[in-house]
DNA sequence: TATTTTTATGTAATCGTTCCCAATACTGTC
DNA sequence: GACAGTATTGGGAACGATTACATAAAAATA
């Protein structure tokens, strides 16, 4: 059950030549004279001669290899920022291999490892919501693994960072939701030991302070398996409802939070009297019931964006000293969810 | 830039034995005496040995890694597929790496080329929409390359596959609008090059059939990129609508074309009286308004099965010749959408 | 013609690991 | 005391490719 391949040793055997000769004549070396070039090339063709990758990496230690480690490629966010990753890597020549941490920090550490020790040139990470020990991670990058985060990074690695403006979004929707009236805003929102999870956190707070709203801690509540766990979200929302302090509307961070809070409070509330407004990357968005305003990433652009900062890390001559953050913009797009009701009709559909 | 790992042969200097006694010793050989193998496990826990991978995976030609292509990560029905493949791979202890054709037989030759030069020790792999020359493939095959087929399957190649019952699927669908009192049931659906796209034909024209319905080549419409590009889709739809011979309702195949019709349909009717259906795995079909009608696939167990049946085919001792069509039984989950208007008002939820 | 330069090819080490085949030393057995 | 048996370790080839160095033959120069 093994693969037969054609090496340069089989080629060597059958033309007669040193295995030196049939590799120089491969990659077109200047001392092979052309006959022997022709030789080697045709035969080569002829019985579909591929290099061995894995030789090559043992030999070179490196393998023109991305590795990427995401919470959850279901994820649209993800899946976007992946196709970002994978439309730079390809054109420089790099191939992107995918897995996901399913938010557990052992399963992330297990992830970053197999790619570490199969020679990946470098590493894209969004961090898990578990993930608190980074110790694995920082040994792995002071031993001279080039790696670049991306969304959800971590102040403990001082390398090139990729992230939206989280802050600036949460603030966005946050003032939206004010500015139509609503005065009791909950937020629910991921673990707390995430970038993005606090950013988030401090965006919904400065709008609340703008416009002297005072913070109530029991209208923010954090899910700690960013979703993962249905009830944990379904929990959060009803303590929510119950609390004699119900919130007008709600706030939150990532599609699963938003369409999980999305179907509760279709199924418990007859009169949609409950504002909404999330973040998310679904594409369809527009298609719910009601159409839903969201804060949305430039997670294509994210991708694209880290793994140019990643390839020049790989390729630089001399150890990269001087690393950047880059923050992009999110886009409010306001649909019917966070609309104040006039009249018992919802206003009409607008955009930012 | 390179990482630097500690080796046998760093471990054997070090101690002074050579490198075959470490080796042995590392991996609890009989042979070798308990002081030995204490003085080397110690020392290997200390500097934090790792086996390379790589090396093994050159001298063994095998990589305990099983690669996966499908045409896109952001569709549902894969995604869920893919965590369902690494449910069975990580307790089996395999890696799953993933790569993405776009719907491109270009991307997916050079991603089955990348897997299998990598010394992937099998291959699970969902056609693209494009993919019409399976010679690659078929070589790969012979050459002795394990592979397994889901969801969009050939039956070019002779090995295990695990599809869901699309006739069956479509044709309960079909029935059940049929039923609803529609009469003029368009469809939508993918490239007539994939198995999937003909099965739903076939289940679809049965439905009609069995009620003497007339098919009607005209409201059949194919998008032969698999709703990669969305002006097919919405250009199809326009074209049904505009016929003389307009649709009631449509019955649609895959997320994409599933999504893009409802918005459509949204966006150009303001009185809401065409009926939908459609194959899809999202998890917010029914937040969509209307509440959609699916075909689901138990895409977690088509995933499971299929990565079974591979490690399976990986760890045979002889060349297996006695291959399995596995075909799992999709679920009609009846929704508004899909409901006929009884004085203006859809009627009640129900679930089948 | 003798020497140098150029051209074309071969030899062998390397990457990290495993494993076949010795080699050594010690323990019994007759 | 000679020999077999056993326990423990080392040497070196192999996996596939690259490459510094060596070498041979041919061409150019003195």
């Amino acid at each position: 059950m093994r693969l037969e391949t054609v090496t340069i040793k089989d080629i060597a055997k059958a033309l007669n030549f040193s295995t030196s000769t049939v590799s120089r004549a491969l990659r077109g070396s200047y001392e092979i004279s052309e006959e022997t070039k022709k030789k080697v090339l045709e035969y080569a063709e002829k019985m579909n001669y591929r290099p061995n990758p894995i030789a090559l990496s043992l030999k070179e230690r490196r393998s023109r290899t991305i590795g990427v480690v995401v919470s959850e490629i279901a994820n649209n966010f993800f899946s976007q920022a992946i196709n970002g990753i994978e439309s730079i890597a390809y054109n420089r020549g790099y191939h992107v291999i995918i897995t996901q941490s399913h938010e557990s920090e052992e399963r992330e550490r297990l992830n970053v490892e197999h790619h570490a020790s199969r020679s990946v040139d470098g590493l894209l990470i969004s961090l898990s919501s578990g993930t608190i020990d980074l110790s694995y991670l920082k040994e792995l990058y002071q031993k001279g693994l080039p790696m670049v985060f991306f969304d959800r990074i971590t102040h403990e690695i001082d390398t090139h960072k990729v992230t939206v403006n989280n802050s600036l979004g949460a603030f966005q929707a946050t003032e939206h939701l004010i500015e139509q009236g609503f005065k009791r805003i909950a937020h629910i929102t991921g673990s707390p030991s995430l970038s993005i999870t606090q950013e988030r956190l401090d965006g919904y707070k400065k709008a609340l302070e703008k416009h002297h709203i005072l913070p109530d801690e029991s209208l923010i509540k954090y899910c700690n398996h960013g979703g993962m766990i249905k009830d944990e979200v379904e929990d959060a929302i009803s303590e929510l409802l119950k609390g004699k302090s119900r919130p007008d509307a709600i706030f939150t961070t990532g599609d699963r939070f938003t369409t999980i809070c999305l179907a509760v409070l279709k199924r418990l509330r007859p009169k949609k009297d409950i504002a909404m407004a999330g973040f998310s990357d679904s594409k369809v968005g527009e298609l719910f019931d009601p159409p839903l305003t969201v804060v949305r990433q430039p997670a294509f652009e994210i991708g694209q964006n880290a793994t140019e900062l990643l390839i020049q890390m790989i390729e630089s001559k001399r150890p990269v000293v001087d690393f950047q953050t880059k923050v992009l913009d999110p886009e409010l797009i306001i649909r019917e969810s966070s609309l104040r009701k006039k009249n018992g009709i919802t206003a009409k559909h607008k955009r930012k």
